[in-house]
Formats: C-alpha cells, sequence, structure tokens
DNA sequence: CGGCGCCTTGACTTGCATCAAAAGTAGTGG
DNA sequence: CCACTACTTTTGATGCAAGTCAAGGCGCCG
C-alpha cells in the first residue's frame, strides 16, 4: 500500500495578482463569448439566458501553483469552472492520506461534491497557474427553477461526474499499472483534443506523484512504466513533456476508458 | 488482477408475478406513509408536493433474483428508487467484463447515471427478490422547476453518490484487502441501522464473487479475510450470515469510510 | 443419488511496493 | 553567476500481499 503523505503548500487562496499572462482568455470576458462555452454551458441556452446567468458568475479568480481553491470541510458555496490551469481534487483520508480523486481542465467544473453535505468533501488545489469563474451555487439553483435547460445541463454535469469516478473505480480494481497510465494519457490526450489543441503532444500539469497517487501507484512505477513506454517508442517522455507515437497501441493497452474523455 | 467473467442470469425484466411475501411494505402504501420516505424523499416537502410527486410514481416493480432492472445501453427515462430487497450496479468494460460499482439497499436511489448522456452506462440486477419505485425522469425535471426542494434533493443525491463513489476510489486505490473488507461490512452495518435494522447481525444480499468484484479482489481473498476476522473474533460468518462482535476493532481496521454510510 | 453453484483452504507465483541511492531541476540569495 | 538547499525523477535490488491454480466441502435441487 502507497504511504505518500501530504505536504500540501499551504499558501491561502490567491491574493488577486495576476494570472493573466498564461491566461489565453481575458479574464474579463463574458461567458457568451468565453472560448470554453461549448464546454461549460448547456448549448441550448438561449441569448439571453446567457447574459442572466453572466450576471451570477464572477469570472478570472486567479491562483497560482499550490494555491488552495477551496478545503475539505469549508462550508460549500459555488460550484467553479476551470477557465486556464488544471485543478486537483483530493480527499483527505481518516488518516491524514491525500487520495487524488480527479484532475479539472479548462472548461471542466469542480465542487459539485459540496452539494451533498453543504460543506465540500475534497480540497481543490492549483497545479501550476489557473484562473477560474466561480458559480455561486445557490443563485445557480434560483436560477435553474427558471431555466429548464440550465437544471437539466446541471443534472448531466453531475451524472457525467459519477460515469467518470466509475470508470476511475474499475480502472483501479481491474487493471495493471500499464493499462492505468495508459488510459490516464489517452484521457489527457482526448480531453485537450477536445479544447482544440494537440492530442498527441502536452505537457503533464502534475507530477508523478499525483499520477501515482491518482491511480493508485506509487512514484516509481509511475516512472517505470512511462519508461517502458518510451522504450516500446509508443511515447517520448521528456521531463513533463509527452508525445504520443503509437496512439492505437496505447489505446490497445489500456483496454478501458471509452473514447470521449 | 482479478478476472472475473461475467455470467449473468440472463432473466429480462420481471414479470408482475408479486414479489410481496418479502416486502415489508405493501406495493400500495403511498410516498407519504411510506417507511423509508425519510431516506428518499427530501425531509422539507410539504404534503401537498408529495402527492404531487406520488403520483408520478410507479409503485412496487417487483424483480426476481437475477433480473436486469435496466441493461447498459438501454434509453434513458427512469431513476429507481429501491423498496425492498438489494439491486447491483454493474458497469460492463470494453472487453467484457465486470465491475459492479455500487449495492442499492432499500431507500436508496439507483440510476442517475444515465442523466448524463440519456443512456445508462451500467445495468442494473436484482441480488434476490426486490421491489423497486420507478420515477420518471423527465416528469420528476419538470416537477423540481416548481418545487425547489425537490430539485435541491436531486442535486444532493446526485453529490451523495459522487462522494461515495470517490470514498470507494480511495479505498481502491489505498486501503488492503483486509482494511476494504472491513469497510464494506461497516458500510452494510450502518445502512442496516439507519434503516432501523441490527446493525451487528444481517444477511449479506451479495455473493463473495460480488465483493471481491466491487472491491477489487478475488473470491478467494474474501473468503481467507473473512476466515481471518473469525479467526481473530472480530465476526461471526455463517454462510451469508454475519454477526458484527467487535465493531470498534472492525472500525479501526478498516480506517476509512465515514460513520454515516 | 448425482450434478452444480458457491465457498473454503492450501501451495505456489508474481506484480508492485518498499528501501536505497544517485542524478537531474528549480529556486534562493550572496 | 555560482553555491546551496530542496524537490522531483529515475534506476536497481529485495520482499510481500494478493493473485493464480488446484482440490475438496457443503448445501440445494431435480
Amino acid at each position: 500500500m502507497p504511504n505518500q503523505h501530504a505536504h500540501p503548500a499551504d499558501n491561502s487562496i490567491a491574493t488577486a495578482k495576476a494570472a493573466t499572462q498564461q491566461c489565453h482568455s481575458s479574464p474579463q470576458v463574458s461567458c457568451g463569448d468565453c472560448r470554453l462555452s461549448a464546454l461549460c454551458l448547456p448549448i441550448s441556452l438561449h441569448i439571453d439566458d446567457i447574459d442572466k446567468l453572466d450576471r451570477i458568475v464572477q469570472r478570472g479568480k486567479p491562483l497560482q501553483k499550490g494555491d488552495h481553491l477551496y478545503r475539505a470541510g469549508d462550508d460549500f458555496h459555488a460550484v467553479y469552472a476551470i477557465r486556464s490551469g488544471t485543478v486537483k481534487a483530493v480527499h483527505i483520508t481518516d488518516d491524514g492520506l491525500e487520495q487524488v480523486t480527479g484532475f479539472y481542465l479548462p472548461g471542466e467544473i469542480i465542487g459539485m461534491d459540496g452539494i451533498a453535505r453543504n460543506r465540500y468533501s475534497n480540497s481543490a488545489i492549483a497545479l501550476e497557474t489557473a484562473s477560474v469563474c466561480e458559480i455561486p451555487f445557490a443563485r445557480m439553483e434560483e436560477l435553474s427553477l427558471k431555466m429548464p435547460s440550465l437544471q437539466r445541463h446541471f443534472f448531466q454535469l453531475m451524472s457525467k461526474e459519477i460515469t467518470q469516478d466509475q470508470q476511475l473505480i474499475t480502472l483501479l480494481s481491474k487493471n495493471s499499472a500499464e493499462e492505468r497510465i495508459a488510459a490516464l494519457l489517452l484521457s489527457i490526450s482526448s480531453r485537450n483534443h477536445q479544447r482544440g489543441l494537440s492530442s498527441t503532444h502536452f505537457r503533464l500539469p502534475m507530477s508523478r506523484a499525483d499520477i501515482g497517487n491518482y491511480l493508485g501507484l506509487t512514484v516509481e512505477t509511475v516512472s517505470r512504466v512511462l519508461s517502458r513506454f518510451q522504450k516500446q517508442a509508443l511515447i517520448c517522455v521528456d521531463k513533463r513533456e509527452i508525445s504520443i507515437n503509437d496512439i492505437n497501441k496505447l489505446r490497445k493497452i489500456s483496454n478501458a476508458m471509452s473514447p470521449y474523455n
């Protein structure tokens, strides 16, 4: 059993120092104009409705690497759409270990675990400079009562989170180290692709330790498997830069996780 | 890596043969009078609202052991409240293996994975004679637009499913066989307790194979661990009957999964 | 009675964790 | 710009928990 203790960079929530140099979209852009709206908004939303939604969203909260977006146990009041950068969700176990339960890329929504108990059950930590849009949940709920497509969208987002978690469960309980890592690489690849980025060349936003933690493996195993993949010429690894050379073979190895996400 | 192939008892959806002999609550009882309403309904629901909800719920669908409630890939149209008996949710992987992603006891809701893609991503299979209430989702959605507390309740149910899945993820990726099995026993114990049943003596509704599948272990390991627990006088095992003798030591072993559920 | 699931137990194997050490990278400050 | 510290990643050697293979027991039903 891995034994990776938590050493959170204990900075508190980001000050208003700008993260804009890395942020492609201006922090002022409205939901209607956001490049990512196709991912985080219901497609069917009428233009007037987008305006209404726009008015409740707090745009452009900047985070530095290691900053907490929220902490497990904090009162729940909002979910967050990632605008740029990457955020990880970690569950803290009773005995103080961290379990990474997900990585959230631009266009994805984090924080829905908090709804059940009105308090976040995970902590969310930026893996790199990031900015997020805060969506106050109470106001979102109200708005949902008037906008059926928004309500439906939220139900769908949450359901998607459930199916993703269940895929991870399957991965953890049935698959070998190689299969897990292949699946993660493919997942990142296809999520990049969805946002119009390269699906074959990208930079991993997370450390080997985070990958291992997420996949239930040790750092050493992650490193060894990546080396092995490289030796087989499936991928090229240069620190955190990854090039996928033989995506089909990688798919065959992973043997899991559906083509989308 | 375990390699448990699927041999589903391939009966189709239950015919109207009564399951009532095992079903404590009469199939005709309304939501307002149901013993389980505290578990599956929002507490704050006004009596008139319960009536409205009551009108859309299809009560008492009976299932025999091995029957499918729905199958992965079926069009999604409803979620189901378990009324009596036990149902498992299984995810079928690309290579045809089953992964059990949850066990659903009376008062719990199954089927929310289907919302995301408008099609069930899991199959639901009765582990014993069971009856369920069907909640047509489209009508539930409509009703939610008029009843804020119902909308909220559904958000909470889904969020709860998310946090539970994340606990399972943690269990699978960080815990030993003994820890996993202790956690499952405690989970069942406390869910029984919530419904007013004994928390120390109960019958496991699922086979060793299902337990192993759910927890990412082989049948042999499940059996060995249960024997070991019995030798240490933590529990008594007689086939599927379980008595918990030392719940505190069991908690110390499990080292995970919060006291509730 | 005989056959079929389900469960248990034992002997052996193996994939990944653990332990250890060193090389590579990044950040800080003199 | 280099020296110093601290972290991340890689690689190797070794051990163990859980998987695999195999055999036998128990309960159930036709």
